[in-house]
DNA sequence: AAGAATATCACAGAAACAGGTGATTGTTAG
DNA sequence: CTAACAATCACCTGTTTCTGTGATATTCTT
């Protein structure tokens, strides 16, 4: 298995090249500073994984990302780093990062060199947390608000972009009826305009 | 570390049992067949950590998870499971689950058990992968309604519920160059009003 | 039976918004 | 160089929304 590494620390860079070349299943093939030719060092060096440091000079690790997988998406890529904080590790993993690891999960280097290859995803525990979080923040409140069942129905034609006019026809009542009860969504919500109340619904998922 | 079981065929679940107890640092509370009982369970054995079939007769694992959560966020809850479709898991992940681990990986079982209860998640490397991918296709039609950088910021200060005005001088440009752009945004959206570019930007992850 | 909550309607003024037309200035890509 | 695009501003008109202040009928709870 050919790997690349790109660390700025000249040190770490060497040691860990050592280190992973000792391992008879791996094989570095090139080691770098920064991100600043990755495009030449893919296309000269072929490898099927990279292993990428985040904070480097010149062209950082995210930007690394974003290049690679935009020149060969099954190149696969492990982010290696001492970041745990959102900054670095949303953006990396949107950028397309097949895996997160900590420096100080370097025990399981190997394992999750052999996970990603497989075509799996690795991640330290903490950031598999983290993970999860965000992944489930989008589902938290639910009765916090206590809007009333019409409230929620009057909001959700709201959110379809229904005006008090259509919503009026809709649910059969006055425009003043509407007025009214979204006067109360707003007060509920804590808001004073139509577009955060939406915003507000939509992102809470409460309609 | 105290475990309690949740499994449905009786076999898997007494040598899943004899295994852990085997471990020094674990032990079974409690094995049960389905989460029937999880309230009076978890009330009375005090486990740290579940581990959680999710196909069981009666009342499921998701199910359980859930009443689990409600009760007490502080268990952890191993989802150990053959299920790799997404219709399982995640719902599983949603309701709150701390670790999904697949049968066919039992031999990293105690390192997940390890790593959720020291706060961690733990996931099978496919698993993982599912996850990532899901997190990153939300991200994904961030060029389809191909806005400017400009038009997106004043979309997401709409988001916020500010008027025109108030985007005006945040962006300190005029009023009308506010309405400019936002009629832009609506063209490209095929919206006609704020509620519904709003509406569209959260739910497409636009913003 | 009294009180609270819900759902309904009305009037009215001020503020905000939507949509049309038109124009200038940079920057970028062919 | 020119055409396309991005970003800016202006004016105008009609519509929509927000907010305040009321009122009535029904249902549910205590």
């Amino acid at each position: 298995m050919n790997i690349i590494i790109y660390e700025d620390r000249q040190n770490q860079r060497q040691s860990l090249e050592l280190w992973i070349n000792n391992h008879p299943q791996f094989s570095v093939v090139g080691a770098f500073p920064n991100c600043k030719n990755v495009e030449a060092e893919m296309h000269g060096l072929k490898p099927e994984i990279v292993l990428m440091d985040i904070d480097m000079p010149e062209v950082g690790g995210i930007e690394g990302v974003i290049r690679i997988k935009e020149l060969n998406p099954d190149i696969k890529i492990l982010m290696f780093t001492a970041f745990e904080d959102d900054d670095k590790l949303f953006p990396a993993l949107e950028a397309g990062a097949d895996g997160y690891l900590l420096k100080t999960d370097i025990d399981s280097l190997f394992p999750a060199l052999k996970d990603v290859h497989a075509g799996g995803a690795a991640m330290s525990p903490g950031i598999a947390k983290k993970v999860l979080d965000s992944f489930r923040q989008q589902k938290t409140s639910d009765k916090k608000y206590e809007l009333t069942k019409r409230e929620r129905e009057i909001l959700e034609l709201l959110t379809k972009g229904y005006t008090y006019k259509e919503i009026s026809s809709t649910c059969y009542i006055s425009m003043d009826t509407v007025s009214t009860h979204l006067r109360h969504i707003y007060a509920k919500l804590h808001v004073n305009c139509g577009t955060a109340a939406v915003a507000k619904a939509i992102k809470e998922r409460i309609i």
